[in-house]
DNA sequence: CATGAATGAGGGTTCATTCAT
DNA sequence: GATGAATGAACCCTCATTCAT
């Protein structure tokens, strides 16, 4: 019997984004993940049939859980700027405390492995943020503009920050930071 | 002597990021930067050492490039919102109009290519940004904040927002949106 | 006792000439056996003990039942011609009825898997054939000539001839050439 | 310089067709071929795009040469029975001498790896003998038969005797039955 | 300097076979 | 007996790099 979260799926994921935070999207190699897994490299291919298939379900759990974090409560009854600050936090909280995660989304999405489906199954994901700030150009709080335009800008922002933020020392001192950044950017 | 802009090296370098264009970088091989360039595989290798040396030098030479076209005019006498907005205009200007230059700008930062000393060569470029940006804290116009940390976010941000703007239809719609949010986030 | 051709060795051979009908010799996997057959992967192993195994004791079963349709009512006391006719008949209707068979009979004999004992084992199977041919010697109605050579003539032009009626779109023409053809050949 | 017929094509094909020989078509590996050439596996790939690539050059060059070998000289101002004779003693020397070719003509022929392209380029190489034939036809010398099939009977009987001589202590015995069979079997 | 054929290590993938359940 | 997940050797192919011309 396996413990709870250790399928065979789950444990060659693991080992793909271990090996992506050391050596980066292209030193994956399907021999570099079996033996990381420590499984024979013909077992990853019965979980996966290619290694296009595994880096993009991966990908899709990833997002999946990424979106499933920051969208947490956003649709609760609470004053905008409250839950505007909750999911900038969340946002960031999770850049920083899914370090290899968060490299691989990055790097995977300028990788020749990305399918066009795999594009198009993550961007439903995105419904409950950009609820959220249709609220808060509703309620007058935020800037009238594109909402995908929010929400690039927020991603872009939020992501980059959070990488120079893991390489301080001290992290508390810019955490509090972001948020208020990104609401003096988009607050009308 | 061949006319300006039209050594070897050079010609090299523009076959490499239209390749990358292209293909990513991880399309790019020797023999296809050869072939594009229309000069021989081992003639690439009399210019540079190594793929690693060319992609470097390239890193190097692109960065110099766009910091060299974002620093121009810091330093002018004039009022600091408006050097500020110029510095974000040049800085989206740029993204969007070497499109080949910033794909692979962004790819090699996350590549195995990467060394350590080619990011060491490019910090010291960001001085003229960050003495601009000091300016407006002692001028009490922008936040109290990390100068680096200040950098990072404009970087993330309008890198971004640039891949955004690049696919739509009509951009101007957005351009003038970008200075305005980065001021917005970053004033005092 | 199963019913009558369904013991699991019929099943795994029924599922094999299946397959080599559909993707040829080369594209038999034991796997693919197994799903074709309907059963696991190492329940194949328990009633061969190798790929080789299994293809060659289908080699022997298919050349049996091959051996046993034109080898039927050779020994009757019937003129020689009449006998020599229904055996050409019955070789040339083997081989367009059973389709598979033929395919791998064909395919198997110039693969790997071969063993000597395999040849060896349906070498005596060609008996009754030889008697004929010998008979037809003896009443002088056929030329002396080395009865394994005369084997290998019926042998290979009906096997090809067969292959070439299969793909015409009225076949009835031909087939009366064929026992023609190979009594002209031989006759004296 | 090289010295006449040993460009790296044909050192290559070389290497194949021993190969073959030795392991049948199955047992051809790309890194195979490249060892008994005495070159770099990747060197084959300079040569040949694909395995299959190669495959099918080489068949096509083969039949190229068996069909030059046995279409010389059909169109002499001679009797037709001697070119008949010639005919068939050229096509049974080329696969007595060629065993290497033979075997791979054979082999190829069932192969997963044959083109459509393939076939269709070695189709009209028959039309010598197609037009041999025919004239046999006309001098009423043969029977009314599809010439296709008649070229069907003789590609199968002598290359089927071919084999069984082949393995004969004493050819010469045999090689004067073949054409005479065939010509009894064609003949009016 | 310039060429481009040659090299061979390494990557993705398949498949015969085994073995714990 | 039956299962099918697991194994790992072997295969096809790519590509950074070298070197004889």
């Amino acid at each position: 019997m396996k413990g709870k979260g250790s399928t065979k799926e789950e444990l060659i994921f693991d080992a793909t984004l271990r090996l992506v935070e050391q050596v980066g999207l292209s030193g994956v190699s399907m021999e570099a993940v079996a033996k990381q897994a420590k499984i024979a490299t013909g077992t990853v291919y019965i979980y996966f049939k290619s290694k296009e298939e595994l880096l993009n379900k991966l990908y899709v759990t990833v997002k999946l859980k990424f979106y499933g974090t920051i969208s947490d409560g956003l649709n609760e009854d609470k004053p905008f700027k409250v839950l505007f600050k909750k999911m900038c936090n969340d946002y960031l909280r999770f850049f920083l405390e899914y370090y290899p995660e968060t490299i691989f989304l990055q790097q995977f999405y300028n990788s020749p492995y990305v399918t066009a489906s795999t594009v198009d199954a993550t961007k439903g994901l995105l419904q409950p943020l950009s609820e959220l700030l249709q609220r808060g150009k509703t309620e007058m709080l935020l800037k009238e503009m594109d909402t995908r335009f929010m929400i690039t800008f927020l991603h872009g922002t939020i992501g980059q920050l959070a990488g120079f933020i893991r390489d301080q020392p001290v992290q508390k001192t810019y955490t509090d930071q972001v948020w208020t950044i990104c609401w003096d950017a988009l607050k009308l």
